[in-house]
DNA sequence: AAATGATGTTAAACTAGATTAACTTTTATT
DNA sequence: AATAAAAGTTAATCTAGTTTAACATCATTT
């Protein structure tokens, strides 16, 4: 199991000595799922949070009505989780399933509590990692707010053309929260525009 | 001055020794301010974390159309800061403006480094209250796609009651995504209803 | 008490996006 | 190659919420 990326991207913020590696890949789980499989489901306790090393997921929920809306994808290099569940071990809102076939690193509760002990240093990174999702989930409320839907659309494919590539149209739609409809008529409207 | 909310507040989540106490009264500042002052604008690096001690803040950007999109309301015990440029020390996509007399204690970048040296403990309370501001966000995501506005009032109302009472109702329908007419509307069919 | 400005209400006309339903294209399975 | 299932398109109709504009109420200042 080779979990470079999950290094790297720790290094990213923190420093890590080699016996802090050790530690740490004495600690974690790497796991594989097949496309279709789920890592969390919604009213389950979230027992993770995961770093992909590889494949796709995606954060989802259904509503009152039956209906599924998408809440983020995660592809390589991004974490993953139902943090709210996670942290406060009460039934998930969120369902999370893989897309592709995945590799994950899983770190349990318990895990990450031995390695908060184990490494201080961790309680930084992770702060650090949580303050960004906070931001940029405070920043796509004020894009919901804001933004036409055609803005939105034209937003995503910018940010993330990497995900736009792999994910069936009717997915972004529902991660953008409009219908498949209303997306294949914005992107009628871009082809006759340009 | 009397920090006594702040410790209570911080204190939820990690115990501090009396010396600790000291170390962090030796190093905040507390400062009023005027209904209508300005702690952060829209622009200007934000150099502050603040935890709310009295009175009333409302965090607000302006669109490209000059319109006000109000995104959080913070009131005694409460923290509030335009995170995202916080950590990375660039221009604040947002403004937050007392909407009463208030009183705050103030965290600087240097102020909050300095204490993440001396009482490393707090590096896992601001990770917990980023958690928790995370979750918060996510959640509010979640009611943007699925609910009706009328619902998403209801909502506030429920959560806030203690808010509601205290803004004016344009700023709620601002709060809410919606127009102050329509949140006119809204509350003259409860009205009907009930 | 009058006047001004801020806040809140009502109603008519309008629009972005949803819904429904029929159809086409692409992909996967036998 | 044939079939079925999944994904995407188009168009007509509908609706939640916006816009505009006129008016009403409340609070503050003189």
């Amino acid at each position: 199991m080779n979990i470079a990326p999950l290094l790297n991207n720790i290094t990213k913020y923190i420093n890590l000595t080699d016996e802090e590696i050790e530690f740490l890949k004495s600690k974690i789980i790497v796991r594989k799922y097949l496309k279709g499989q789920y890592i969390v489901q919604q009213g389950d306790v979230c027992k993770y949070e995961c770093f992909v090393l590889s494949g796709c997921t995606k954060t989802f929920y259904i509503d009152k009505e039956g209906q599924e809306h998408i809440v983020m994808f995660s592809i390589e290099d991004w974490w993953t989780s139902d943090m709210g569940s996670f942290i406060t071990q009460t039934p998930a809102d969120f369902n999370i399933q893989c897309l592709e076939n995945s590799e994950l690193v899983m770190f349990s509760i318990d895990v990450i509590e031995d390695l908060y002990e184990g490494i201080p240093k961790l309680e930084r990174f992770f702060r650090k990692l949580v303050e960004r999702a906070f931001v940029a989930s405070q920043k796509r409320i004020v894009r919901n707010f804001s933004l036409t839907a055609k803005e939105q659309y034209l937003f995503f494919r910018e940010q993330y053309p990497k995900i736009e590539q792999r994910i069936p149209q009717y997915m972004i739609a529902s991660y953008l929260g409009i219908t498949k409809e209303f997306l294949s008529k914005i992107k009628s409207q871009l082809i006759l525009e340009q």
